[in-house]
DNA sequence: GTCATCATGTAAGCCGTTACATGATTGC
DNA sequence: GCAATCATGTAACGGCTTACATGATGAC
């Protein structure tokens, strides 16, 4: 699970672990993602040569500005102080073709349906961009199927509330009944991302044209 | 995260392990469940006291009509088979003093926040008919805190996003813009449990009486 | 010199998943 | 008799969580 967003911001560049931890906390911003699985993922991905280390270089040595002080006065400091050598325990990472090969089949995959089907679709989508638009139409589709199969269900469940007899329990029936209108307002917002997707690939407006064959990564 | 569901579906009546995880997979009806995790849950349950298997008295042997097939001639059939001992490797499990204490602690425990902390609530309010009014309000207070929190950050994020010069990631963007959507309509819709309990709880029209003390259940 | 923050990692444990093994019951 | 369904489990594996260990850097 936290391989694709992995993958995905070291699309953009390399990023050491702590860096990494604190833009998944962020942008991803909905769940916090620990260290002790973080870590790990890393070593996961360097073993399988997806991502590789690279030595702190140079440029790297003082990306991140102190937050207070004076500037000048900390670059009298660290003048004073042992000059160069600085911040060697960080270590970034780059992420390799092996590793863009991995990314894009995780973006493309259809993995049986899970508990975190949610999660899995929205980081699919913070990162689609680096698709090509009818890889990214394949993953709306999907998800759109998903959608409607779970609105489906939900109505299902809710006839079957109905039709009960029972003293019927007004905080599942509400659960059930809101989950519905979830349901059906996801389904909505991925019918207008698939209609702007649709939209871009065919910007003439003609009405009976061919679709356009192009797969242009945006 | 089995436990829960599991020891609140057994607060109406004894069931054994394969119809649990039906009506797990239905009513719950959202995720599918494994007999891999049910059973070693049902397992641990029993270990630490709070179900209890029931041995397939006289009452369980045929608790199921047969979909198909004449019922007569079922009964016939049964008659003319050794007619008494049937069922016998059904082990239906009953919930205990133990396990109804477990139930309200986990009802009412406010677990770190977490990645499922949607489906750990959706789970709470499918089964909190059986707490006292109090108990229950203060899970949706709880609740409506969590989702007020997650508003705030999304409304932030999408901020940033703006403020941001980048060419801006239209897809990333559209999730952050339906997400802060989807929290805000999630409050409000606790935000209705909540005036609705409170109304439950005092049904007199009095502008500013104090509020009943009662803690019925239901 | 000390505290907060940055930074990387390891270990134990929990819980869920898939796949496998087993066998009874019932319809046809 | 054979297949489908009912029914209960075990084993291997994966991945995430918490807690712990370690140490550098920089502000005051």
């Amino acid at each position: 699970m936290l391989e694709l967003p992995i993958l995905g911001l070291l699309q953009e560049e390399p990023l050491h672990g702590y860096e990494l931890k604190k833009r998944l906390d962020e942008t991803l911003g909905l769940w916090g993602v620990s260290f002790g699985s973080l870590y790990p993922a890393l070593a996961r991905l360097e073993r399988e040569g997806a991502i590789e280390a690279i030595d702190p270089v140079d440029g790297d040595r003082r990306p991140l500005f102190p937050t207070t002080g004076s500037l000048a006065g900390e670059a009298a400091a660290a003048r004073r102080r042992r000059v160069v050598v600085s911040r060697r325990r960080r270590k970034a990472y780059r992420i390799t073709s092996v590793g863009t090969a991995r990314f894009e089949q995780l973006l493309e995959e259809d993995p049986p349906p899970t508990a975190d089907d949610d999660r899995a679709f929205a980081v699919k989508l913070a990162f689609c961009r680096y698709l090509p638009r009818e890889a990214r139409l394949a993953i709306l589709e999907r998800r759109r199927t998903q959608l409607a199969d779970r609105l489906d269900r939900a109505q299902r469940v809710l006839r079957a509330q109905r039709d009960r007899r029972r003293p019927e329990d007004p905080y599942a029936r509400s659960l059930v009944e809101h989950g519905t209108r979830t349901a059906a307002h996801d389904l909505e917002w991925v019918d207008e991302l698939i209609a702007a997707e649709r939209e871009a690939a065919a910007p003439e407006s003609a009405s009976a044209g061919t679709p356009s064959p192009g797969g242009n990564t945006l």
